[in-house]
DNA sequence: GTTCCTGCAAAAGCTTTGCAGAAGA
DNA sequence: TCTTCTGCAAAGCTTTTGCAGGAAC
């Protein structure tokens, strides 16, 4: 288990690596996304570092995330419409919203197995999936045919 | 080949089928949408009926759109950051997106032989899959590697 | 006649831009 | 000192909402 200092100075350096100034604001928003994987949004990010940084303004975190995108440091996730989210693993991986509490989980998919069919001559540099449907904890919480009906 | 006459009636009958009105609108933005398979924007939907129905706000669109997704008839993709697009097929199927010429491609994909970790206990309902990377028709034209380092 | 639909105008959100002062190298 | 970063205010876009007139049933 990493202590605190050694993870702020892994992020610190994976800042500079990058060429990118380790900045209070920019090792904060950084160490947030290391520490809470829940994929958050520009608003998420912003209300949890705003006790810490009363000053922060949210056009520092839109610059600081497409300063981190530009360097591959973290990717943008499209999931659903009107919301986009940030996430700072980079592999290839899948993602499962629940339409019930909202939640987005991340499971491991093995993309080289796939069969595809229509894509003979094409170049693929990422591959993205996403299912939607309802989690296991909210499964067990309540009658699953409720929610069925409630969502569709 | 459908002739236009029996295509359209087609629609017409697929609104009512749902209980929704086959207004002069609603018509030609599912027509726009079964002959056009490009995944459009309400944008493109707009630009291209304009012509025909100067009289077209793009409020319609929107509402239109939105109830023809209630209905489930069309569904909503959200491949790319700030930019919604349509899809009339609701089937299961993966999308590609070019990222020299912009287009998106559908290919066929068997999302029940993918094999998943991490989502035991969850239920499914939608199951989406996007690639991106550069198409044949752009590979043909230009030299591969320009385009590699012209994206990344 | 009653219900539903269209489209204008305005409002609401989210994201980007311009820029001046502050911070860091 | 010089470059880069932050954050306020304003602008730019996309999408939604309120509502009055019009169309469909």
């Amino acid at each position: 288990m990493k202590d605190m200092k050694r993870n702020l100075e892994d992020i610190t350096n994976k800042l500079k690596n990058n060429n990118i100034r380790p900045s209070h604001q920019r090792l904060k928003v950084l160490e947030f996304l290391d520490n809470n994987r829940i994929h958050p949004t520009v608003e998420q990010i912003y209300h949890s570092l705003y006790d810490e940084i009363p000053t922060l303004s949210k056009t520092t975190i839109y610059n600081t995330l497409n300063t981190l995108i530009e360097a591959g440091l973290v990717r943008i996730l499209t999931i659903e419409d009107n919301e986009v989210r940030y996430d700072i693993r980079t592999d290839t991986h899948g993602h499962f919203k629940c339409k019930s509490c909202g939640n987005i989980y991340d499971f491991e998919v093995d993309m080289d197995l796939v069969e595809v069919k229509g894509l003979n001559g094409f170049r693929i540099y990422t591959k993205d999936v996403y299912f939607s449907g309802i989690c296991s904890k909210c499964l067990e919480q309540e009658d699953g045919a409720k929610i069925f009906d409630k969502v569709i």
